[in-house]
DNA sequence: CACAATTTAGTTGTGCACAACCGAACATGG
DNA sequence: CCATGTTCGGTTGTGCACAACTAAATTGTG
């Protein structure tokens, strides 16, 4: 009476792959990737190259640091990131002159003009996505406090 | 009349950082991998090696092929992936008598006793992420038919 | 001021992801 | 049987992620 359906001895129920939420979420997210690496490629960037300069495009410059508060990457991830950017000509690094610890990141015309090009991608790719405008919102939300959570819970 | 709130000439509001779901799943699935690092380290795991095992825990053997349909990974991943998963002797790979081409994955006594070190795994991860059944269910069915769709509009 | 503690980028090493490609093994039509 | 095409696993090269560490600049404290 402890398998409801078949016997399923060696696999207590809580293991099962499809069961995890989180490999729902590892697997969506690296779907999204892919989705968008097509699009990205006529820009010539990548997922998370795409990511620094949409903070970038926001406000700039914005040093290493901030950058990573924003993204939740370590300049482990972004330093070499921001090297390639630069080597695109699309962002120049430059120590901040009140505190050479700083490096601000700012947008070259090139970089700041490639937002014009990529302003069509949110919704070439949430009419991929094949979700309302309501689930999306409400995923975004969740995801949301889910990850404020995890992060709290260390 | 075209910015609602606040003057946001330069950024289109559909470039923002904090609107696109991408991101957030993107966000929320590193904070996960992050969230299981600890658990997984006591096992001596990485997560994607915690997921390969997951799959050999529900049916052993495996081929790599059907190991990377389960998980989404190709064989550029796989490999060397699972010639670790057999360096920590958790695994064997071995080549199909049948079918010279396939690489039959087995788990080892120790991998496949590892399970029961594995099952509290799942719901302490839950704990930590502060929602509820409900509604880790209705997210994991969202991210199922979003990654759906993405896989399908190639 | 001296000097310990902190902040900031960067480097190194490991492990995914994934594209592109390769060679061996199998399958199939003729 | 044989030529062609497909499947399978593996390798190589690039680019993240992230832990651990380093060095330089700044801050805080006696």
């Amino acid at each position: 009476m402890t398998t409801p359906e078949e016997a399923r001895p060696a696999s207590p129920e809580a293991l099962r792959l499809n069961r995890q939420v989180c490999f729902a979420m590892y697997s969506a997210s690296r779907a999204a990737t892919a989705a968008y690496r097509p699009m990205l490629e006529e820009l010539g960037l990548t997922y998370p190259q795409y990511l620094a300069m949409l903070v970038l495009w926001e406000a700039e410059p914005r040093s290493v640091r901030e950058l990573g508060e924003e993204l939740g990457l370590d300049s482990g991830t972004l330093s070499p990131l921001l090297k390639r950017l630069e080597a695109l000509g699309l962002v120049q690094r430059r120590r901040s002159a009140e505190d050479e610890r700083r490096v601000e990141i700012f947008l070259t015309e090139t970089g700041a003009a490639l937002s014009a090009r990529a302003s069509g991608i949110p919704q070439r790719l949430a009419d991929a996505a094949g979700l309302t405008a309501a689930e999306l919102d409400q995923l975004r939300e969740t995801l949301g406090r889910l990850a404020s959570a995890l992060h709290a819970s260390r």
